[in-house]
DNA sequence: TAGATTGTTAATCGATTAACAATC
DNA sequence: TAGATTGTTAATCGATTAACAATC
């Protein structure tokens, strides 16, 4: 049943492996060396050779790697091959954001459903889908077999919402809230903590410039 | 000149802490061990003791470490004891709720300007920020002592605009564009990808079915 | 065939955890 | 003082890199 478990360090950094890959496709080449991306890339040959054998021997010796068959197999490893139904919890700027994002749509995100505490958006669109009320939510995801919510809530809300979802059988959440979720493991959490991000930019701010005017 | 460096391991879990402790300020709790932190965090006492073990002693023995004091260290740590002038490439729905968060404000972040190529966008103001046009970038970073930029804007333009921002005295890129910055290594950049982000959701998610289904 | 480049094993490096002496 | 808990060294674990035999 369990296949030999692929760190999270490797997940890291298939996606951007796939979007150099994509790049190469639309640039029109054929195949690449493990040497040559790892050129283009900034990483060691070795690790991709490695990172990719996790998965299957996707190269030919002698000849390399083909782009497009490569590209494809990474997506089906992604799950980019499936489509995933998902709602926005939050209609806020950062939730209408994320709703007009029409390329997650190519990569099989599907965009169903907005939901939103504020009466004042009922009724508004985004892309055709109307802004909903939660009292709306239970059955909304039973009928349109949701397995994705993303969470553009505030945090005080964050916590009752996630169980909501996952009640209702959401199965993975892509969480923009600025507080860790405690949900059962078989529930996916993805973590997008923005101001987590700009405070590591400050610290490497702050690191050089104190390390160049001592 | 240049201190043992610190691995980005490690930075990466800063903010993190800086998060627990702000809550446990405002929870009015006094002090704290590793270990009861170590029990809310989800990470091993001694890997906490170990990461601020770089900066320096924070805690006392027998007692653990003040929540205040440990606070205020970390946040110095990360730089949020310093303003920054902030500026936002790109008025589009991203750009525009990343100048709504006013939270960024209270860590340092002083939203001082927005831009865009769209004229129609011209004049419009958020939180009382005009949107201006890219003719005014150069003068405006000079003039508002500007260090760190937002890039949200297309890919195909992050490249040539990060260029300008650095020629121009830019120090730091968040950088929201789904491409690699190859800037001088005096320049940080901190990507947030968010494609690359919903597709480990993706990946985990899709490994959860096949373990589960087969 | 010769040359190129993978797949994979072995070596190294770095990060995490465990243990405990120091000390409040 | 006794108990608690840090700071820090040592041990372990895991991830990255190097090397090379396999093979296209």
């Amino acid at each position: 049943m369990e296949e030999r478990e692929i760190s999270q360090a490797v997940i890291r950094r298939l996606p951007r492996y796939y979007r150099y890959l994509g790049e190469l496709l639309e640039d029109n080449v054929e195949r690449i060396s493990s040497n040559e991306l790892s050129r283009r890339m900034q990483v060691t040959a070795s690790q991709i050779r490695q990172d990719l054998n996790n998965f299957g021997g996707f190269g030919q010796q002698g000849y390399g790697y083909n782009v497009k068959y490569l590209y494809t197999e990474i997506g089906k490893i992604l799950g980019l091959d499936i489509d995933h139904n998902m709602i926005i919890i939050g209609a806020g700027n950062l939730g209408q954001a994320l709703a007009n994002y029409t390329s997650f749509e190519k990569r099989g995100f599907i965009f169903k459903g907005i939901f939103d505490v504020n009466p004042r958006l009922s009724g508004v669109s985004i892309r055709g889908v109307p802004i909903r009320m939660m009292d709306e939510l239970k059955e909304f995801i039973n009928e349109h077999n949701i397995d994705i919510a993303v969470l553009t809530i505030p945090k005080t809300k964050a916590v009752d919402v996630a169980n909501l979802l996952v009640d209702n059988g959401v199965r993975a959440i892509w969480n923009f809230a600025h507080t860790d979720l405690d949900l059962p493991e078989n529930v996916i959490v993805e973590n997008v903590h923005l101001s987590e991000s700009l405070m590591r930019l400050s610290y490497n701010l702050s690191r050089y410039n104190k390390e160049h005017i001592e």
